[in-house]
DNA sequence: TAATTCAACTTGTAAACACAAGTATCTATG
DNA sequence: CATAGATACTTGTGTTTACAAGTTGAATTA
């Protein structure tokens, strides 16, 4: 996988070690490169890894010492409630799909999950899609994503499949979750839910209706989602 | 107020500028003195100025524009523990009450909702006790939790009623509440549940478990939370 | 052998400099 | 008057240099 060549070199260089970390170049207790050492490595100076690093550690990836390094947590602080956890086991990427179920198209916004709208988001029309997420081929979660169609160029039309949807934002369009806010309550699963999660009518769902908030000024995204916790639960840390 | 010595210049500017904020000698929607003029007020370099920004931003209480300024916002993150929310009107701290079901008493460890056990914790035994949650006379929460009977004296017997468990602990032991990781899962009501909600058998509840950590270090709250959902959503920042 | 010291690492703090990029405002021009 | 452009701000990025402070392990010393 290659980087957009618009980022700043100590955003480059978090995002390499970002997905080094998740993909298990560096396991949870490793220590890191020293950061001489990734100086060296990706022709930075310090101050630039330092800003890369400084990032990893608030967001949890890492943890630094003084004198020592800066050791792999893994487990980065859950961005609310965004991990999915095994009852029975962990699971791993490998088992993880996500399904299309609505490609992203322009549509108005019929509702934002009981959140209010600006006028601008209003007048911009949205961005839908609904993915459904599967754990070892069987679903777990059912996504609805609503964005404000503000510039976004390319975006509909870019290939979604088994892509973090955060990730595609962060790496393209420089746009980083900052906060937000959540609703949490339990249905039981209407007809379409069951259908996904094939489970019998009257069965309890989790729903989350989230805003989530990002770096550019007013510019934010709303999802649902559905998760059935039989197997796995909704887990995060605060 | 003085500030200490022995805290590096950028904690220093943070804690000043964050102390400002808080005092409301900056408010919502104000500008800040630019990087160079807060340069010159508090006679470092730009860099370090930047590193308490950096901070103050990170954690919410100014917002950055380049080309502008920084903006202060106030409001700070959420600590990520999840508010009641009303769906259809705001919840009053006079409708809120809280009935003990069950006193706390020393009991040894059932178990701790699907969070694992140090030895210690073991040994020790717990702290049990079950509260009932009403929002104006109606049942929303019904809260079961366990503390390690470790150093707390005269913790059995206090009266919890309408306190905050948290308050208690903070106020007479100085125990903070550090992080910790939840667990959300949607089940249906049981006989117990029913009763205290007054909900017919099928309905769907929310169901947290939650490990909280504290400022002692190993020393862990546990907590089972199950909420009707039906006129009050669970709601969280992040 | 056991404890101490020292050297060679590590990250933390801080300065001074340069330029890029976004924003707002004033000014000259049509 | 309205618009385009220059300019003077703002924050963002990046380098270079220097030293402080914590950790580790090997060499030295008791």
């Amino acid at each position: 996988m290659e980087y957009a060549t618009g980022l700043p070199q100590h955003s480059k260089v978090y995002e390499i070690l970002r997905q080094h970390i998740n993909e298990g170049v560096y396991v949870e207790g490793d220590l890191l490169p020293s950061e001489n050492e990734l100086c060296a490595l990706h022709q930075v100076t310090r101050p630039t890894i330092r800003k890369a690093l400084d990032r990893l550690a608030n967001e949890g990836f890492i943890v630094r010492h003084q004198g020592k390094g800066s050791i792999v947590k893994g487990a980065p602080k859950g961005v609310g409630i965004l991990a999915m956890k095994g009852t029975t086991s962990a699971v791993g990427k490998e088992n993880l799909l996500t399904r299309i179920i609505v490609e992203p198209e322009i549509r108005s916004w019929s509702e934002a999950f009981s959140f209010s709208l600006s006028k601008v988001e209003l007048e911009s029309g949205c961005i839908y899609m609904e993915r459904l997420r599967l754990v070892n081929n069987k679903a777990v979660f059912f996504d609805i994503t609503m964005i404000p169609n503000i510039n976004l160029p390319r975006f509909i039309g870019r290939n979604m499949e088994n892509k973090s949807l955060f990730d595609v934002l962060r790496k393209n369009y420089r746009l980083e979750v900052k906060g937000g806010e959540q609703r949490i309550l339990a249905i039981t699963a209407d007809e379409r839910l069951q259908k996904f999660f094939g489970v019998p009518a009257g069965h309890p769902v989790v729903q989350l209706n989230r805003k989530i908030e990002t770096n550019r000024l007013g510019f934010c995204l709303y999802s649902q989602v559905f998760c059935n916790t039989d197997e796995f639960v909704l887990s995060g840390n605060f």
